[in-house]
Order: C-alpha cells, then sequence, then structure tokens
DNA sequence: TTGTCAATAAATATCGATATTTTCTGTAGG
DNA sequence: CCTACAGAAAATATCGATATTTATTGACAA
C-alpha cells in the first residue's frame, strides 16, 4: 500500500488517520465552517481511499464537527454565534457539576496530577500553539477527572473542543485581548487543591466567560 | 438492486436501513451488550454490503450504543448497574436544567404541543410497545423542546435511548412493578402547563428515579 | 424574460475482491 | 506443565470499479 510514511515507522489504521487529520483541520479552520466535504477532493487531499475517508468522516459525525446528510455527502458543521453562546452556557454548567463532583471525589494521585499537568502547561508557554492547546486541555480535563461520570467527562471534552474551534475561527480578527491567563489558571488549582469547590468552580467560570465574552463580540 | 423491500416504496439508503435497524437491535436487547459485531454476520442479517453496515456502525458510535476499536472492529456497547446509575444522574441533572429553561421560555405552541403528545401517549395504551415507545419519547421531548439549547436536547435525547436500553435488558426478570405510571405523566404535564417549574421538575425527577431505582435492583 | 423539463455532469453510495491484521491452535523447547 | 512461537484461520480494513442519486445546464414554450 502506498501511503506517504515511508520512514517505516506507522502503526495506525488509514480510517484514523483521516480522522485525526480531517478533525485537526476543522478545528484549526482549515476547513471552514459549513464547507462541503467531498470524497474525491479529501481522498486526494490524504492520499487514501473513499472508504477510510467516509469513515473518519461518520465518526466526527460523534464529535459534532461533521453534520451529515442522507444521500448529500457530508459537510463541516456550521457556526455562529448562537451555537457559540450555546456551547459556552453548556460547558459552564457541566464543567461545574463535574469540578463540584472531582473535588468531592479528590484522592491525592488526582491532586497531584492537576499540579502536574498545571506545571507542563506552564512550561509550553513559549512553544508553538499546538503544544500549549494540548497542555493546555490536558489540564482543564485532569480538574474535572475524578467527576466519576465517563460521561459527563466525554461532554465536558466534546464541548471543550468546540470551543476551541470557535477560538481559532475567531483569531482571524487579530485583536487579542491582554488578560492574565496564567493568574487564572493559578486560581483554579489552588482552589482546586485546597479543596475550595467554591472558589474553584468561581475561578473556572470565571476563566471561561472571559474568554467567552471576547469571543462572542469577534463573532459578530 | 436486491432490497427486500419488493412493494416498490422505498426512499431511503441502505446506510440509513443498517443504522435504524441495528439501533433498534440494540436498544431491544436483540443484540446484547458488549457482543462482538461482525461485519460478515450483520451483512448476512440485512443483506446489505460491507460499506453500509460499517458506515452504520460508525454513526451508532455517536449514540453511544456501539465501541469501537481501532483495527479490531465493533462492540454493542456495555452494560452494567454502574453505567446506568451514572445515565440516571445525568438525566436526572440534564432533563431538569433543559425543563426549568423551556417552562422559561414557554409559548403558547409549546404548550399545545405537550398536551398533544400526552394525550396520544395515552391513546396508545393498549397498543403494542413499540407504539408506546414511541409516543413515551415523543412526550418527554415535547417537555424540553423549548429549553433553547439543541445540544442540551441532543444530549437528553441521547440518555433518553441508553435509558430506553437498560429498561429493555432489564424487562427479562418479570417482576414489574405495578406502581401508577399515568398518574406520574398527568402530574408533569400539569407541572408544566402551569408554569410551574419546582411542581413540574419534581414530577418529573420523580418519574425517573421510581423506575431508576427498580432498574437499579433488577441489575444485580 | 421566466419557468419547466430533459439531458448531462458531478458526486454519493454501494459492491465485490484483496491486502492486512488479529486471533486461534497446536507443537516444540524450557 | 507451562511458555513461546510459527502457521493457519478468521476477521477487519481498504481498494478500485459501478450503480444511484443529486445538481447543473441549456433549450424550448408560455
Amino acid at each position: 500500500m502506498n501511503m506517504i510514511d515511508d520512514t517505516g515507522g506507522k502503526e495506525t489504521s488509514a480510517t484514523r488517520t483521516a480522522y485525526l487529520t480531517l478533525r485537526d483541520m476543522i478545528l484549526t479552520g482549515a476547513l471552514p465552517a459549513g464547507q462541503k466535504l467531498k470524497i474525491e477532493k479529501l481522498r486526494g487531499m490524504l492520499n487514501t481511499g473513499a472508504s477510510p475517508v467516509r469513515e473518519a468522516l461518520s465518526l466526527l459525525t460523534s464529535d459534532m464537527l461533521v453534520e451529515r446528510i442522507d444521500q448529500r455527502g457530508f459537510r463541516a458543521a456550521p457556526a455562529n454565534k448562537a451555537n457559540f453562546e450555546e456551547i459556552l452556557a453548556l460547558r459552564c454548567t457541566l464543567e461545574d457539576l463535574a469540578l463540584r463532583q472531582s473535588i468531592k471525589n479528590a484522592t491525592p494521585a488526582w491532586e497531584e496530577q492537576l499540579v502536574l499537568s498545571h506545571h507542563r502547561m506552564k512550561k509550553t508557554k513559549g512553544k508553538d500553539t499546538a503544544t500549549f492547546e494540548e497542555a493546555h486541555k490536558t489540564f482543564h480535563m485532569a480538574l474535572l477527572a475524578k467527576s466519576g461520570s465517563p460521561m459527563l467527562e466525554r461532554f465536558c471534552a466534546q464541548l471543550y473542543d468546540l470551543n476551541i474551534r470557535y477560538r481559532n475561527i475567531a483569531s482571524h480578527n487579530k485583536t487579542y485581548p491582554r488578560r492574565d491567563v496564567s493568574a487564572e489558571h493559578d486560581d483554579i488549582l489552588d482552589g482546586a487543591v485546597e479543596r475550595d469547590a467554591e472558589r474553584a468552580s468561581a475561578s473556572l467560570l470565571n476563566h471561561y466567560r472571559l474568554t467567552g465574552e471576547y469571543l462572542s463580540r469577534s463573532l459578530e
């Protein structure tokens, strides 16, 4: 089979590769919201067959990143202000819930994982965006990791990604707000480590709403 | 092409047919929880090709009814007590939220749709289970229809189906509880129509928890 | 001009055949 | 007696080729 990877070391299926690539392209905006996703074209980009592409797109449906219309193909999920605000509101509700439960179920291991992922996130400060984004997500998910409800965590992760997508879409407008995001993260961490649900939750929601308000404005 | 439907009137794709059939089989328990879903076998059952089957299974992943493990196929989502209780808890949280928002956004049209779907549900009392179940779901979803958040409604619908699945799985144990489900529905409806969020929500959660407790016991 | 409809072009959906990978099984070595 | 491993069998994943469906175009009649 002919995959670009002639360095020898690939271990994953064509479907998975296509899934990850397409996912990334939609999240970063390389594939614009609402755009028709034609199999032939994607098949060319990823140089793979039609079946893996179709399957990857079907899978992306779960993440609400792709819409499927029977008999007339796939398209990148649309993006608009209302949808963004819906995501933000849901996220606040669900993460608040998950965070409080996590604090209730807190263990030393959880706490240490928190400190660790927070530290690692800080270390990525200078590096490229993708590296930071990954560490950032890891930190936020670590906060929820003891909610005791895998499904709730899954919902949160899904909403997190959708939110990132809007961040990427909006970041074309260059005016970026210069607030102290790092301090906000510290607050959340401190609240969680001290098992102070009120403080942790307030910091978290504040963190989301500040970004949210800014993004919302750039989506007019 | 050779589809069983020789009455002439089919309008839907093979993938969609496969999706609906498989979905139903998993929800009713015809395909037991945790079971390996072999393409060849399913291809035989549905007499269709491998592609529609694969695609249907990928789609069912969204509904958390099927698990996909890269390179080693699909299986029906597992079922156990912990998962059931997780679903129940999430459902209570999310539907409570959605119902309160719906009442806040209530309109005459919503109210009338509620009365209508409730009436229709009552009329299915004697008929077969499938007919009742459909009307029952319609009524419950109508309650949430004005939440203002399509994604929230989608989550609720998803959880609703997962719950039904457990009902079907557990119903093998014949001892069915004889409570007045009809009265419970009336309570919810009354609360909603009178825009009494407290009452409606309390009735709804009571309704879920009563069934939940029973089901939980039969899942030992 | 404008709307309708057939012919054409494009894209999706599906099939059947292989290539790849995983799982199973029995055997030889420790 | 168990463990590791080669070979066979089974199942998944993928390809390339068609059948079907939807979208487009352009001619013709109102």
